[in-house]
DNA sequence: TCCTGTGAACCGCTTCACAGCT
DNA sequence: AGCTGTGAAGCGGTTCACAGGA
């Protein structure tokens, strides 16, 4: 019987990778795999993922490793991916249409299932296959299509209130792409990606040669 | 004499956030913000803060704060912003789209040099202001560019080629989108963006109900 | 008085090392 | 023999609490 522990913010993040070389090793017709196996795809050690895994259960086979269907049954139901979830995209630029079309989402079980945009010109437009509606109508539209997760794409100075608006709505989970930090209130998830940010964490580790800068 | 600790990695992830609400406060024409300003623009505590800046030197003014000129040139110059770094994107696509459009990369001083793809209907046309090349002169076409940076937005299955190209080149920070983890050599620094991922440790949050599922 | 800078305590995560199961 | 699952140790980062400067 797999005793369900708490599972540590640090392990949820890396959840998804095995996922993703848990279908890759699927895909080979890999039956088991041994947390050295997959330590070699993920690039963490060993004794980590064993860890990680052992807070969803003990059933690994001790002398063989875990059997790759079960283990991604097992993290697929723990994720909630299990079902499907309902997903909204905000703003119907260019990194909109990336996420829409992104193929790594309906195959997890996330439909798009309403897009908004302030713009008139892009409104009636598609995104991916959704029609892009009038962002006027978003509390409706959001309740009406029972959306889950609000995915914001808008440039800054609009996501705080799209936030505002979607959390109104019923929506329980925000990723904001806008470079801003939103806030929400208590019991509503919140991730946050900054595409600019990312770029300035790798300039600072590029000049990593002695640099003893004065003021 | 700002005595020039090492930077903790979880610092460095916190300093480009400093940067943009400081950027906000010298819109508003703030001169001086306080650790505790600071906190309740970024959404995490003063004490934080203060360590976090005390590694890059101690320069706040007890009683008052930090000067917002000043820290943001400090900040810059750790993150190493305070040149232009030399970008190419490898991968035309919407997400390539989004990212060279991006306005924060400009304002930062990452310049984008140059564009990759290997779909023949892409050649030629425009990523953001930049021609898009074949793929296949990429090696010549990151030296001859001196590009310091390569932005990975191609499917996943070119990915790890791209990255080989592309350190073969020179090349020393690698940001990859693409949907599977890489291996860069030592010393090549790397940092890894999967956008299906984050809406997965978000569905993980959303059904926070005490589910005591069996196997 | 007010806020910084920082030792010290604390906390969560990672790694080690090995007992125990197959 | 081989690999899992896990106590225990180790480590990095966060928070506390306060000494000390403006």
């Amino acid at each position: 019987m797999p005793a369900a522990r708490r599972i540590p913010e640090a392990t949820v993040t890396r959840l998804p990778l095995y996922l993703r070389v848990l279908e890759e090793a699927a895909a080979q017709r890999t039956m088991t795999v041994s947390s050295e196996d997959l330590a070699e795809r993920v690039g963490f050690s060993a004794a980590q993922i064993r860890r990680d895994l052992s807070c969803l259960g003990s059933f690994g086979i001790r002398g063989v490793g875990y059997e790759v269907e079960y283990l991604m049954l097992v993290i697929n139901r723990q994720l909630g991916l299990d079902g499907e979830r309902r997903v909204a995209i905000v703003g119907a630029g260019n990194l909109g249409q990336a996420l829409a079309r992104y193929g790594g989402f309906s195959a997890r079980g996330f439909r798009v299932v309403a897009a908004f945009d302030a713009d008139p010109a892009k409104v009636g437009t598609l995104l991916g296959d959704t029609r892009v509606s009038d962002a006027s109508g978003m509390l409706e539209g959001l309740r009406g299509a029972g959306v889950e997760i609000a995915v914001i794409t808008t440039p800054a100075q609009a996501a705080q209130r799209v936030v505002d608006v979607a959390v109104q709505a019923g929506v329980g989970s925000i990723l904001n792409f806008a470079p801003t930090s939103v806030a929400v209130p208590e019991g509503v998830a919140l991730r946050q990606v900054d595409l600019g940010i990312e770029l300035q964490i790798l300039s600072f580790y590029r000049h990593r040669v002695g640099d003893p800068a004065g003021v």
